[in-house]
DNA sequence: AAGCGTTTCAAACACTTGTTTTAAACAAGT
DNA sequence: ACTTGTTTAAAACAAGTGTTTGAAACGCTT
């Protein structure tokens, strides 16, 4: 009763917490685990209590991040047309790395992981990335009319993909130099747009010169 | 005559280049200064005597490879055509951050540099950046005829750079999941002229939409 | 040779790091 | 009452951090 409001958090859970957030902002060498601790609000010796130490903080910590973004969606769950699929498959990226309604380290720590890889990347890479690029190659033959070789299929995906995580990378160069897209509210459904756009373009480009070589 | 093949690179020079190879594997607080003064192989207060701290250290070293990254190339020197302006700057951009040929180290502190700015980003954007921006703009616009708003540009903009940065923040990711790319031996020009093709098509495709409106 | 500014060196400084230890307090279950 | 697992608390540990110091060695001009 007295208890009603106060979130009953567990030690465990705000140390998962807080460490995301100083991870992703400082990076595994550069956080300290006395401010993680501060922030999460628990005592020092908490750390090695719950975890072994303080990789393994991190590495759970990633694995936590890694799940709730690799959040798995079906392609049949995406729309109909191969074009719907790709708007839907490019949203959701954008959505998953960038609201500002989800705990922003998600995108952070998987911005890290991804430049400078921890010895997590290779687990990482075949459980929750490789998936994900299935679908997106399955997406992509779809709108190309099933044409398309792996190889090109690569590169296609790269492309999007690449597109993508510009606005997570370099959104502090983003703000400087453009900062009017980022201003509207909706301003992730006009990049998802234009992105989509922009992509099945250079599929059907991929397509056409494929069909008449030279 | 002694000394005729001993090259004799003076201490500070070889402090900046250890940095850098240290700063971009590990990034600033990963690294440490003595890791730093061993491979430089300059003892332990060479840091602080020829800069101040390990932090001027760091910020003439990212100084370093920004200026060497961002050659300026003026768009006349591209090509004749916006195609071949377009594929120049792009294989450009590409050799810069990707050839092996280069310290490594120039391409990894830019993107480290991105993803996590230091309080130079300022003025790294105004210095290199921008110029950089407004040449790509500039070729975007005559691929496009002079068609495009300030925001078309921005977003296309953002397109081709996402591109691709996509190869060197994501070049881990990418080792795994298709390396048949990374193994040819000219595989930066198949890279650079897949992101130009596909690009062209984009932009196409985005001057077309804007003529006919629905 | 002597003097000079520049550069190198080993040692130490004060401080922070991750981790461990010991103790005690708390709630819940038997 | 007595465990049991959880949580807090304060202190200490060894190792590593960036930085400073003072003296020695060097290269050069006078």
């Amino acid at each position: 009763m007295a208890t009603l409001s106060a979130a009953p958090i567990p030690a465990r859970d705000r140390l998962i917490e807080a460490a995301g957030e100083i991870f992703g902002d400082h990076g595994y060498e550069g956080a300290t685990v006395r401010e993680i601790t501060r922030r999460a609000k628990v005592n020092l010796a908490a750390i090695n209590y719950y975890f072994r130490d303080k990789e393994e903080l991190y590495l759970e910590t990633l694995n936590h991040a890694m799940r709730t973004i690799f959040l798995r969606t079906q392609p049949e769950d995406l729309g109909a047309t191969p074009e719907e699929q790709l708007l839907a498959y490019i949203s959701g990226l954008l959505q998953r790395i960038l609201n500002p309604a989800r705990p922003g380290w998600h995108g952070k720590l998987l911005a890290r992981e991804l430049t400078s890889p921890s010895r997590l990347l290779n687990v990482l890479v075949e459980t929750f990335i490789r998936p994900h690029r299935d679908t997106l190659h399955m997406i992509i033959q779809g709108a190309a009319g099933g044409k398309l070789s792996e190889t090109h299929l690569s590169l296609i995906g790269a492309s999007v993909i690449g597109q993508c995580l510009y606005y997570r990378n370099c959104r502090a160069v983003s703000e400087r130099l453009s900062p009017e897209i980022l201003e509207a509210p909706d301003y992730l459904d006009h990049i998802a747009a234009h992105i989509t756009q922009f992509s099945l373009a250079g599929i059907a480009a991929q397509v056409a010169s494929k069909k008449c070589p030279k």
